[in-house]
DNA sequence: GTTCTAGAAC
DNA sequence: GTTCTAGAAC
């Protein structure tokens, strides 16, 4: 083993080079070794665990798959955990541990959290997917890294999770939570009793948790400080998910005690057991409605600084056909606007949000919002012409704030005349055409040609009672015309050669300013 | 809406 | 061999 300094968990039956062997004791705690056969008796009581349906597995998120170094990951775990534990010292249901088969993983956790701190949280060599059958530690809450996409086998772990999970626990997921899931959010599912995870394992719970990415060859790689910021929500998200699992752990154990060894051998006592799931998720669901602070821990979480304004919580479950989820994806905004950071959300009120655009295709672009569900401008009337003219007013604020921070900006607001989103948004977009979302020209027509409808055309249409039915053939016509610069006629030929000649024009227009 | 990717274009 | 697009998949 490459180790350096002798650990307090060598194994002295492993040499320097060997890694260790599949057939015997495998999970390797900090403190301890756990034999695969322990002749203490089953679960956690090797680790003076009072109950076994409340520790917590995870994985060191966003490393290596999200090429963040172990060490900052580590680092920052370790902060998170320790302020956890502090906002609950006396709690002895939480168990903690932090699992990886490699070495240099455990290592970096063991500098940042030696043995001899708070014993709540311990450091696993091992597999996260075998933590019960390989050393009878029982953990009830796995934690799946996974990616926006929020689809099986992004990630090394989640491969291992998604093996032993099964394709239910995927559906269940779905069910429960719109698609994409956001960078920096913990999405927990109860693990349906189907599950081999929960029949060998007697995990009860897997919490989705969404890393940042700095791999330059996956999507959307962020810079290293944002990256920073975003770890560290993803693991407040995790223990905060977890803190809500424990207490539901709790609730249920008081009315029931402990039912998971009768639920593993009922698997045909289908109802009894699907309404216990169900009752979970319905239960978070009400919290999340009514808007109840969760936890101390909430609390001082989203007091600090660096998670000020930035709630943890996923966005509101908001249904639809799973394959086209996409097209609602902005309603959680109107619906629990308070749910967002202030990254996303930029200003609401009982009737109206501004958010920014999640994928800008300029250096300011927002949208502009009604709280009420309003399927498109063509399910508007003449009496919803204050509605629009409220949404003008709002942008117009919006534009002069942006203006304030840089006056040589210049803006447009409208409609798409075939919006890919249902829910009504004006776009509030700068001139330049120079942000990241920008990529296909689909993306610059629709802002460039008579496929954008002016705010100011539309709400006078609206006023003379004239149609705001747009022909999706003929519209669809200008997405797929001829690259043309909105500024000086010119037509590069392609993408790239677009946006190189609008960087040009946004650095004479001192648009951007480096 | 976005990402992924095969194959066209260079 | 690399860049880029466009359609499929989500």
């Amino acid at each position: 083993m490459s180790l350096g300094k002798r650990p307090p968990y060598h194994d002295d039956n492993m040499d320097e080079h060997s890694q260790p062997s599949p057939k015997k004791a495998e999970i390797i705690i900090s403190d301890e070794t756990v034999d695969s056969n322990p002749p203490r008796g089953c679960d956690n009581s090797s680790h003076s665990e009072p109950s076994s349906a409340c520790a917590l597995a995870f994985p060191p998120l966003a490393t290596p798959h999200g090429h963040i170094s172990i060490d900052i990951s580590a680092k920052i775990a370790c902060d998170v955990i320790s302020e956890f534990l502090a906002a609950h010292p006396k709690d002895p249901r939480l168990r903690l541990y932090v699992v990886d088969q490699d070495e240099r993983a455990v290592e970096a956790f063991l500098e940042n959290w030696p043995p001899d701190r708070d014993a709540r949280f311990s450091v696993v060599l091992g597999k996260i997917t075998e933590m019960r059958s390989r050393s009878r530690m029982t953990c009830s809450i796995l934690v799946n890294e996974a990616t926006w996409r929020l689809k099986p086998g992004a990630t090394p772990v989640s491969v291992q999770i998604q093996t032993d999970g099964g394709k239910a626990m995927w559906d269940e997921t779905r069910r429960l939570y719109p698609n994409p899931g956001a960078v920096g959010n913990a999405y927990p599912v109860p693990l349906p009793v189907t599950s081999p995870l929960r029949q060998r394992e007697r995990v009860r719970h897997i919490i989705h948790v969404i890393p940042p990415n700095m791999n330059p060859a996956r999507p959307d790689p962020v810079p290293l400080q944002k990256a920073r910021l975003l770890l560290r929500k993803a693991y407040t998200a995790m223990l905060e998910a977890y803190w809500r699992i424990v207490g539901e752990e709790a609730d249920r154990g008081k009315g029931e005690g402990d039912r998971d060894g009768q639920e593993v051998k009922d698997v045909d006592g289908k109802d009894e057991n699907r309404k216990m799931v169900q009752g979970d998720a319905t239960k978070e669901n009400e919290q999340r409605k009514n808007g109840e602070p969760k936890s101390l821990f909430d609390i001082l979480m989203s007091s600090s600084a660096a998670c000020a304004a930035e709630s943890t919580s996923p966005p509101p479950v908001h249904r639809s056909e799973d394959r086209h989820a996409w097209i609602d994806m902005l309603m959680p905004y109107c619906e629990h606007p308070e749910q967002f950071t202030s990254d996303q959300m930029v200003w609401y009120d009982e009737a109206m949000v501004v958010v920014r655009d999640k994928f800008p295709k300029a250096q300011a672009h927002f949208l502009v919002m009604p709280r009420r569900p309003i399927d498109g401008l063509t399910s508007l009337t003449q009496k919803d012409v204050p509605t629009l003219e409220a949404l003008i007013n709002c942008g117009g604020s919006t534009v002069d704030k942006m203006k304030a921070e840089n006056p040589h900006l210049e803006f447009r607001m409208g409609f798409h005349a075939i919006p890919s989103m249902r829910q009504l948004h004006m776009h509030v977009i700068s001139q330049d055409f120079v942000g990241i979302g920008l990529k296909r020209k689909e993306h610059y027509n629709s802002f460039t040609t008579r496929f954008f409808n002016d705010a100011s055309e539309v709400l006078a249409r609206l006023r003379a009672g004239k149609s705001l039915q747009y022909d999706k053939r003929e519209y669809d016509h200008f997405l797929k015309g001829p690259l043309r610069c909105h500024l000086c006629n010119e037509a590069p030929a392609t993408m790239p050669a677009l946006k190189a000649h609008l960087d040009k024009h946004a650095r004479k227009m001192r648009v951007i300013i480096c």
